[in-house]
DNA sequence: ATACATGCAAAATATTTGCAACGAA
DNA sequence: TTCGTTGCAAATATTTTGCATGTAT
């Protein structure tokens, strides 16, 4: 059972075909907008409806599953965010995990602020 | 004369009252949204426009002045670019000027992978 | 006087939602 | 069988654009 399928599992969410094929797009190409995901699916799997890419997008950036960039093109893209997939198993194993949001984040930008005088 | 209004001269555009409202509404609070200067400003200039926002919005980002937020709400937020202003003073005087690009971005992200350990 | 900038309303886009049908557990 | 999921189409929401008018230079 690959990572994502756990990750589902574990939060009582269903094991979809939809959701293993959009999270296989992802793997085969980065910063997918939804648009694009929608497109590139529609010849093998015609029964693939846009707006399920866009509940399964929001569902995967929630678990963490996947990461949201936005280059100002007036639409988001996405990517799988592995490095932090593997993150949360290494942590598992001990029970702690560490949750990623605003705080760490400003703090982390703080830090780089320091050490290099960017703000 | 203020520096955004100097930076406007320099590259040729015009110094306009609305361009000048906007700019201030945004050096009285951060991360505000079109709308919402849309709003803040109805009371005391109603003769300005909503896509006259979303127009000084995007000249003020191309020109460095004003910086892009996303917080995943479905639209995006703008705040002055104070620090990158001053940075792009500060380096006139010894007449040489960093674009602050994606380029030095993906930099500067991987100099922060490398000291913390976080991707 | 001459472009550039604005306001308005209409258009274009991206994303969300209601609901009946579907299918994983 | 049950209840989460999906597809479709319609609804929202945000941002963009055309064009006549206004205005900084």
């Amino acid at each position: 059972m690959l990572d994502f399928e756990r990750i589902l599992k574990d939060r009582g969410y269903r094991l979809t075909n939809q959701r293993r094929i959009i999270v296989h797009e992802l793997e085969g190409e980065r910063h997918l907008s939804a648009e694009e995901i929608y497109d590139r699916v529609q010849g093998e799997h015609p029964e693939l409806g846009l707006s399920t890419v866009y509940r399964t997008r929001d569902l995967l950036t929630e678990l963490g599953i996947v990461r949201k960039d936005d280059f100002g093109e007036g639409y988001s893209r996405y990517e799988l965010a592995t490095e932090r997939m593997h993150h949360h198993e290494r942590t598992e194993q001990c029970g702690k995990d560490i949750e990623f949001n605003e705080e760490l984040m400003e703090y982390l930008a703080l830090q780089v602020e320091r050490e290099t005088g960017f703000v």
